[in-house]
RNA sequence: GGGGAGAUACUCAAGCGGCCAACGAGGGCAGACUGUAAAUCUGCUGACUACGUCUUCGCAGGUUCGAAUCCUGCUCUCCCCA
């Protein structure tokens, strides 16, 4: 018998876990978040997670199973959510994903090239290099280093660049070599789902999400994790303008917008993402669950 | 009533005779993305029948081969003195 990931996707503020909630009950199943932040569990408020309530309904996979004081990499990611759907394809054919995070959900769908681990301190070293010696210096390097990425890679990109040469130097081989762009064979068959909604509206969601968020204690959440704020885990919508307002930055009401903002354009970059991908089925927001169900059923020849 | 400062594209703001459809910033829009991804980065942003054309720098005139830039008048805004 033929195995299912349901993929729920779409921007922010959209209503994914509202859907996936509803069709994890019809399908009796379960649900794995692909979600870069609400696998922390001291991001609550700020990443939107599902409530309480919601997680009581229906078992979720990959929420707050992991701290920000862990370094906790998307091939960490796939491995575990891989590891969650089997467990879920046990009991089901079918299983659902959720995310809002393009890169995180199609490592799921389409797999992760093998690209072994680099060092740390590699890491470290080249970082402090471009703080100390500029872009040009470690775009030289690539182009030493490995001509293809050199071509290949946006040379104003530091982070592609020093990714490239960590890899390229802790392993010896040129991180081009690497890049396989194969898509791996899963034991599961792939349905994705969008839903979509008109620009105004979505925006309109979110500045009110926000205004909740700080309603429901942002603020606090943030002071309690002053103390993680140069992780990467923290440098996130929603965290990283109250650390500025907590420094004295800027004001409150100055913070709540750009939270906003940056919401905004983060969903923006979603919607860019999901657009390039063909293979997603989109809904309208006031699509009828019937609508979806019989979709997913045509599909899986039920 | 008298004196001074200023009006520039969605906003802020440079420019002070030709190199200006107009620096820069913000905002907006579009895009890229292989272990930091809610991250990081890129492009566009007067209109169009677009490697070219057309209409812009408060309004109306004028000077000049040529004006957002100089002159005159008008309108509005801000500040100071009455």
């Amino acid at each position: 018998m033929n195995k299912y990931l349901i993929s729920i996707l779409g921007p922010t503020a959209i209503g994914k876990t509202k859907l996936a909630i509803n069709l994890a009950e019809k399908y009796d199943t379960e649900i794995v978040s692909a979600d870069s932040r609400q696998f922390y569990k001291e991001l609550n408020i700020g990443s939107a997670k599902p409530s309480n309530e919601d997680l009581n309904k229906v078992k979720h996979h990959l929420i707050s199973n992991k701290s920000v004081k862990e370094s906790y990499s998307i091939g960490d990611f796939e491995k575990d959510a891989i590891n969650s759907i089997s467990k879920i394809h046990e009991k089901s054919n079918l299983a659902i994903l959720v995310g809002g995070s393009g890169l995180y959900v199609d490592v799921i769908n389409y797999g992760l090239d093998k690209i072994p681990k680099s060092d740390e301190k590699i890491r470290d070293f080249l970082n402090n290099e471009f703080k100390l010696k500029g872009l040009k210096h470690i775009q030289n390097q690539l182009k030493e280093k490995d001509l293809i990425s050199f071509k290949n890679i946006d040379l104003n990109n530091h982070r592609r660049i020093i990714r490239a040469l960590e890899v390229t130097i802790s392993s010896g081989k040129p991180y081009s070599s690497y890049l396989k762009k194969k898509y791996t064979k899963r034991n599961f068959k792939i349905i994705e789902i969008g839903i979509r909604d008109e620009r105004e509206l979505i925006y309109k969601r979110i500045n009110n999400r926000v205004d909740n968020m700080i309603n429901e204690g942002l603020v606090k959440e943030v002071i309690d994790l002053n103390e993680y704020k140069d992780l990467n885990s923290l440098n996130t919508i929603g965290y990283k303008e109250i650390f500025n307002y907590l420094e004295g930055k800027s004001n409150l009401d100055y913070a709540i917008n750009e939270i906003k903002k940056n919401t905004r354009r983060y969903a923006k970059r979603q919607m860019t993402w999901f657009n390039s991908n063909n293979n997603i089925i989109w809904f309208k927001i006031n699509y009828k669950i019937e609508d979806i169900v019989k979709c997913i059923n045509n599909l899986i020849g039920d």
